[in-house]
DNA sequence: GTATTATACCCTTCT
DNA sequence: GGTATAATAC
């Protein structure tokens, strides 16, 4: 067979990883050095040259994204589908492997896969039950205590908390957690890995299945492993198999979930001899750019170390934009993407970036107003919606009654004349019984156990799930869907609620149906239908559901720095350059987690291929209230002759927003009071004016004490003394 | 006992 | 700005 297409267009690093036959081999990869091109043909090559079958290959990435963009791009090579060659990600490999092993996995064919909101419930839940404090223990941190430790491979009963009050609160909860899941039939994402990991490791049938199927195993984002996620991979690989890994341990941002760039070296230490390539040609960006980014990451002390270059033209400087406030800043990116449109751009080669998801909403609005279409990646997900998760908790009780959770959920929404009082009736008998709340609310009702009043609401309810069950026998997914929120009242609920919310609830419930129907159409005829509902029920918890936008519009791409990793475009802007929001506030006090985000600027700058634009705020809405931050450090470390500084004009912030117009440095509050003014005050002595929020009577000043700290005062009532 | 309304309180990033 | 919990109305 003719190969040469595969080694076209590669340059001598990418041919030199596309074809070595080292089994171990560490491709040590530059952001827009070509890393996934270079996956895509290596799977290419040894399918094509080597001979390896499809069947024997598995691809795994990270997000969804990057899985069905590699798998794409590996057929379209192969100018052939292959479905039998597993890409995926982590998750969705360990997801296939335990409904295939269930049994040996010891879990239900009908388990049902839980997310982190969900997971946080059953952790509020036990802490009640448990009397533990959770004033004393946030159930967030206990959550992500308990997921540390899963992701680190430990179970409660191998866990030593010593003396750590926290830990011992936190393992309590674990304890308690797991006997929760294995009863109802749970399994959360860190469980998903450790679940497999484990099944693998000590189930012979299931590790020898591994072992003889896959000859070949390539790993993208190889950084981002956490320690689980290595353990399992050295469970499944035969001591034949290839193993290819890629990373780049400056696009490392993934630490706060565990991820562990050492597991870089550790490739070298784990697997010998290894093989190591270095792509350091960048094919992505101008000069401009790629300077930028190297100036800016050479900040870091924590780094292999790699010399990223470029002999593309110089580019475009950088734009550097200081907007009044996030309105501002929404508008002019909005109005230079109409003017990149109007020479000749597309849409859908911008992109705007963003350190949190909150931040979209200012954008969203500065587009819609110009009418430019938009595609928004990731945030509320579509699947996290209250309202779509009530209406797939009755899905997921019809297939699932041990699943306590979506018996609440069911129950409770809309609501039907159960309350606190019967649930927590019901939940006591339940473990009477050692049945489920579904089953044990059965029970009660025949036994005569309930009042009128709550036997009826539930009977209908109980009959109602059991409808949704038959359904499925000669209804499709989406029929039973579009049934199901008609029927179970969610629908009136919703109208009920007043103002625009409800009506976007209704048609969210909608779009529903529409996903569902879209998601049917790929499976063939012949397919049973509760199969394809099972099937769908599962990819709403794993996949964060980015079908519902229009894939194929030509629209601006909305999304976060985290998500952005992997994809580039020609336009490119990275907006809330702002101190406490990037770096966020929550890693400025640690070094390492600073770094992190450091190297989380670095990608946002190396999507960019053409032209760069990056945004900060001198007022910016937090939760409500206005806060001034100081320009982003990772400015200052862009060197000044890379970008030019663009200020709004006059013109345009008049009409935009009167308030615009306030600068905040030399803002009145009231008179006499500034920011950074000295003030004192009777009680609390002298101090300085950090922030200010209202105005009139109800305006309100933090103040900086310089014995007491910082407090909130209002204004009217403090009688400041001007110094 | 349940449903509705008011207040408190949190707030990063993804699977 | 939104949701979860607490107090009140039904």
């Amino acid at each position: 067979m003719d190969v040469s297409h595969i080694l076209d267009e590669l340059n001598d690093a990418q041919r030199d990883a596309v074809t070595s036959d080292d089994q171990y081999l560490l491709v040590l990869a530059g952001a827009g050095s070509g890393k996934t091109r270079v996956l895509v043909h290596r799977v290419a090559w040894q399918i094509q040259a080597q001979g390896i079958n499809p069947y024997s290959v598995l691809a795994v990435t990270f997000t969804n994204k990057a899985a069905s963009e590699m798998s794409q791009r590996i057929q379209a090579m192969l100018q052939n589908p292959v479905p039998e060659l597993w890409c995926g990600t982590f998750h969705g490999i360990a997801h296939r492997t335990l409904k295939m092993f269930y049994k040996e996995a010891h879990l239900p064919s009908g388990f049902s896969v839980i997310d982190a909101d969900d997971q946080l419930r059953i952790v509020k839940r036990i802490m009640k039950d448990e009397k533990l404090d959770d004033a004393l223990w946030p159930p967030k941190q206990i959550q992500w205590l308990m997921n540390s430790w899963k992701e680190e491979g430990k179970r409660a009963k191998s866990i030593n908390a010593g003396n750590d009050l926290q830990k011992k609160a936190a393992l309590q909860v674990y304890t308690q957690y797991e006997k929760k899941c294995i009863d109802e039939g749970l399994v959360d994402f860190a469980e998903l890995l450790l679940k497999s990991f484990e099944l693998v490791k000590d189930n012979a049938v299931v590790k020898a299945y591994f072992h003889k199927r896959f000859t070949s195993v390539l790993v993208d984002e190889f950084q981002d492993t956490n320690t689980i996620q290595f353990k399992w991979l050295l469970e499944i690989l035969s001591k034949d198999t290839f193993v290819t890994a890629v990373g780049d341990d400056d696009q490392s941002i993934y630490g706060w979930r565990g991820a562990r760039a050492e597991n870089i070296l550790g490739f070298e230490k784990n697997f010998k001899p290894a093989k190591t390539v270095r792509l350091e040609q960048n094919y992505r960006s101008t000069s401009v750019i790629l300077d930028a980014a190297n100036a800016l990451i050479s900040n870091n002390q924590n780094r292999l170390g790699k010399n990223l270059w470029t002999d593309s033209n110089k580019g475009e400087p950088i734009t550097l934009y200081q907007a009044y406030h996030e309105q501002d800043e929404a508008r002019y990116i909005a109005d230079t993407i109409k003017n990149w449109m109007n020479s000749g751009g597309s849409y859908g080669e911008a992109a705007v970036i963003y350190r949190s998801n909150a931040q979209s909403r200012a954008i969203e609005e500065a587009l819609l107003r110009i009418r430019i279409p938009y595609r928004i990646y990731g945030g509320t997900r579509f699947y996290e919606r209250l309202e779509i998760k009530n209406a797939i908790s009755y899905m997921k009780l019809a297939f699932n009654p041990a699943d306590n959770l979506s018996f609440e959920r069911a129950i409770s929404n809309p609501p039907r004349g159960i309350g606190q009082k019967t649930l927590q009736n019901i939940r006591d008998a339940s473990i009477k019984f050692g049945t489920s709340n579904f089953s044990a609310a059965g029970r009660m009702s025949q036994e005569g156990l309930l009042p009128t009043k709550a036997k009826n609401s539930i009977d209908t309810f109980l009959a109602f799930i059991e409808d949704i069950k038959n359904n499925l026998t000669e209804l499709s997914l989406s029929e039973t869907i579009d049934r199901l929120i008609n029927f179970s009242g969610l629908i009136e609920l919703y109208e009920k609620e007043k103002g625009e919310k409800g009506k976007t609830r209704i048609e969210n419930l909608e779009e529903l149906v529409t996903a569902a129907k879209i998601f049917e159409d790929d499976f063939p005829r012949d397919a049973a239908l509760k199969d394809i509902a099972q099937t769908f029920l599962d990819n709403v918890s794993l996949d964060a559901g980015d079908a519902q936008a229009s894939a194929h519009e030509d629209a601006v791409q909305l999304m976060t720095l985290h998500s952005a990793k992997g994809l580039e475009f020609p336009l490119v802007f990275i907006s809330g350059l702002e101190e406490t929001l990037f770096p966020h506030i929550r890693s400025m006090d640690s070094p390492d987690q600073l770094e992190e985000e450091r190297r989380l600027c670095y990608v946002g700058i190396t999507r960019a291929k053409q032209k760069l634009y990056i945004t900060y705020a001198e007022i910016r809405k937090i939760h409500g209230s206005d806060v001034f931050n100081p320009p982003s450090r990772f400015i200052r470390e862009i060197p000044p002759e890379l970008m030019d500084e663009v200020r709004p004009r006059a013109s345009v912030t008049m009409s935009f927003e009167r308030k615009a117009t306030q600068a905040p440095k030399d803002f009145k509050i009231s008179e006499g009071i500034s920011l950074g003014q000295r003030v004192a005050h009777k009680k609390f002595g002298q101090g300085i004016v950090l922030n200010y929020e209202g105005a009139g009577d109800s305006a309100r000043v933090q103040i900086n004490f310089d014995n007491v700290g910082s407090k909130w005062l209002v204004l009217s009532f403090a009688n400041l003394e001007v110094l």
